[in-house]
DNA sequence: CGAAACGTTGACCGTTTTCAATTACAGTGG
DNA sequence: CCACTGTAATTGAAAACGGTCAACGTTTCG
């Protein structure tokens, strides 16, 4: 591992910048709190966010393999980031095997996870995509969704307003689709028939 | 380096697959030319295409760490490519960091693209939506999209119907934003002014 | 040469977004 | 312990936008 004190924490104020396109790469950082926005100027002024990083996402490791930034590091609202050192964790990397196929492994399944939410934003209904969401998250029997953020974030993670939410989870629960609780969801859905 | 005899060679019509969802997994590719997609199916019916690849592009690598795919190969068009049975690439990476750092850094560049496909979905208005992904693509001054596949693939993967896209295409041109050439389209339109 | 797929455009319909207003809370400082 | 403030949860009504269906010209490719 890198050590710890090695480690630097930066606290920024809203609208404060990680790093600008451009700026030599230097460090591959974590959210503790707030959001950190990636942004990609073009030739013609205008501008595109790539990436909002939230808590406990990882921002720039591309850095790991570039000279410089290739975007702007944002921060939305006021935040708190860790920043690696480069140089340490290639270090760490370069002679030590596990921990290098150690890095592709988590590399390999947030690609799976980025993936899946793909998957999920192509359904187009927000009743069958929240459905599909509220599946993917259901554990147990009955099949139960713990909430542990509020409904509002979890709309905008869904691409979808928080009112529709609302709304259609007020309607699948009148179909008797799901049983809400305090903090939580059940499926009370049919269950799969038979075999075959 | 995987043994040369140990790779083989495919060849594929347009629409074959390489595998299909839910096959064991065996191999990690390489193509040579041409182009795959990974395609991820719904229980509805629908799909997702979830990454194209291009020559020299490897893909399938999350199935080193997994079982069976859990997506299509599907050739979009004649293709070759090359297969890296998975339990030899294993072999490799663990006793070759510099491999394994190879393989970490691919698939880091994955999660960038997947990342901004989220973050394109996540723009609500089709004119922006495609305004976004237009200027991600484009490249040169001024900022140009050379196209390589036909809209009616790049409207599903941005999530909209090709008619929408038409329609749009149509009105950014009118306002003077674009300009359409045979294959491709040129930025033409004022920057957004402000920042944030 | 003919069948598919692609490109394009119009009209209409339905769902989601927007805007708005209200209630329920959780945290905060007096 | 209680107003005070900001966020979350809800629900309604109207507007907007994208989806769907349809029709037709064009290009591609076997």
């Amino acid at each position: 591992m890198v050590a710890r004190e090695r480690l630097s924490v930066r606290k920024l104020a809203a609208g404060e910048a990680v790093f600008r396109q451009g700026d030599r790469a230097a460090a591959v950082y974590v959210v503790q709190s707030g959001r950190i926005r990636l942004l990609r100027h073009l030739e013609d002024g205008s501008s595109v966010s790539v990436y909002v990083a939230r808590p406990g996402d990882s921002f720039a490791e591309a850095s790991l393999w570039a000279e410089s930034y290739h975007c702007d590091g944002l921060a939305d609202v006021p935040s708190v980031i860790t920043a690696i050192p480069k140089s340490d964790l290639l270090g760490v990397l370069e002679d030590n095997p596990q921990a290098a196929m150690a890095l592709a492994r988590i590399l390999a399944a947030q690609v799976r996870i980025s993936r899946s939410s793909l998957e999920l934003r192509n359904i187009r209904s927000a009743r069958e995509r929240l459905l599909a969401w509220i599946r993917l998250q259901a554990e147990g029997a009955p099949p139960t969704v713990v909430l542990d953020r509020p409904w509002t974030q979890i709309a905008a993670e869904l691409g979808l307003t928080h009112e529709v939410i609302y709304r259609t989870l007020a309607a699948l629960q009148g179909e008797g689709q799901i049983t809400r609780t305090v903090r939580g969801i059940a499926l009370a859905g049919p269950p799969i028939t038979g075999q075959r």
